[in-house]
DNA sequence: TTGCATAATTTTGCATACAAAATATATTTT
DNA sequence: AAAATATATTTTGTATGCAAAATTATGCAA
């Protein structure tokens, strides 16, 4: 399993071959949290300076991103962070449902013990994070739970996708849509299915947990409007 | 919808704002198409006077294709064309299953009238290409039936997914599995669902399509071993 | 020969330079 | 003053230049 690094605090662990990626990687983090707002345009000059790096690398990372759907680039006229609507969000949603289960059975059939301990210590790491009413932490300990699980699938082109299009971390940009408490009861599933190595179950379990949370989605947003 | 080039003889209509795009889908069909073979250096000189451009949009275009799982960049040391084995394919086919149906059921709720009437008249001409025995021309065909079906289903990461992962393509990587005459049945099943909208026979009829692809690609391995 | 150290060459990653396009500002015209 | 035109500035896309790293070639001892 490769983890990519999300979290700000994560990512000074990490040391880069090239600045392209390290570039790439500061700006993927800066759109997902925030900092960087949907629609806000991204000034080559402006953003190199910042970065203290050229204009060269930051073509690259401009490419990457655009994969992503993060940002949007329109020829001869620059680079905007990408805004996702509703529609989008709850089409990824959709994407989640399909994938991730599969990554779960994954992770049954093919994980190693190794793999599926530590998936373990991240659950118990989780129940204490859930006590502890950080929801930031919270979070940040659930888009590393599900990440894991599609790291540890044994199926590469399914985690490159899901970390790739930021699949979890869109998913739950509105926050957690489900208490840490109920969230642990439903990881419990997965992860009792998985040790028991029943592919079907942490499937199963798998997909009712997203299913949940997005009809979760679907009632927040319609009464929103 | 909006339908990537694959094909040469469809990429010359097509014009391009930006070299780095430009020379970026020229890769991408070098690769895909096996001019470029697996494992062979991306020497940026050599390829920059071949294309007539500098290094620079290469850059660009390299970050995009390893984003694909298309090419694999080693820093400091190059880029090389990525070699897909065995078991990424059969991964991918697995992730094709989880996807396209959802892009077929997708098209049976959200498609307009006229999306799919393009899918009907694509898929009466995949009737005449299928008589004509030509593997390359019934391939085509196919890639761009199925690549509609994801383009029209008005989730547009999900097509986003299927097409810059090369989804459709890689999976018939060693030609068609079943004879055209058994995928134009197949197909129409999934096509009537479609025109009368509804959703959960197309998703089925999309899916049963695929498991069955895959079961021969199972088979089809087992035998060769 | 073979193995290893050293030198020459190639190749890469990044910064910079420059022309063309886009945007902003100033000027004129109505 | 508003609209239209002209001018200046900024910004982008790409080519080029340069230093560092990697690769290949060469020389030399065992």
């Amino acid at each position: 399993m490769f983890a990519i690094a999300l979290y700000s605090e994560d990512m000074q662990k990490i040391e880069y071959a090239d600045l392209s990626e390290k570039v790439y990687n500061e700006l993927r983090l800066m759109i997902l949290e925030g900092e960087l707002q949907p629609g806000e345009k991204l000034k080559q000059n402006l953003l190199a300076n910042q970065l203290g790096i050229s204009r060269t690398p930051l073509a690259a990372a401009f490419s990457k991103l655009e994969k992503e759907m993060l940002v949007e680039l329109l020829p001869r006229r620059g680079a905007r962070v990408r805004a996702l609507n509703a529609q989008e969000l709850l089409d990824l949603y959709n994407i989640r449902i399909q994938l991730e289960p599969l990554a779960a059975a994954g992770v049954a059939r093919n994980g190693t013990d190794e793999d599926i301990a530590t998936i373990m210590k991240m659950h118990t790491e989780y129940k204490t994070i859930g006590d502890s009413n950080d929801p930031r932490a919270v979070r940040k300990a659930d888009y590393e739970f599900h990440l894991a699980v599609a790291g540890f699938s044994g199926n590469e082109p399914l985690y490159r996708i899901i970390s790739s299009f930021n699949i979890v971390f869109i998913c739950n940009q509105g926050g957690l849509l489900k208490s840490a408490q109920q969230s642990y009861e439903e990881h419990s599933k997965i992860v009792d299915a998985i040790a028991s190595r029943n592919a079907a179950a942490a499937e199963f379990f798998m997909r009712s947990h997203l299913l949940d949370s997005r009809d979760r989605l679907l009632s927040d947003t319609k009464e929103a409007s």
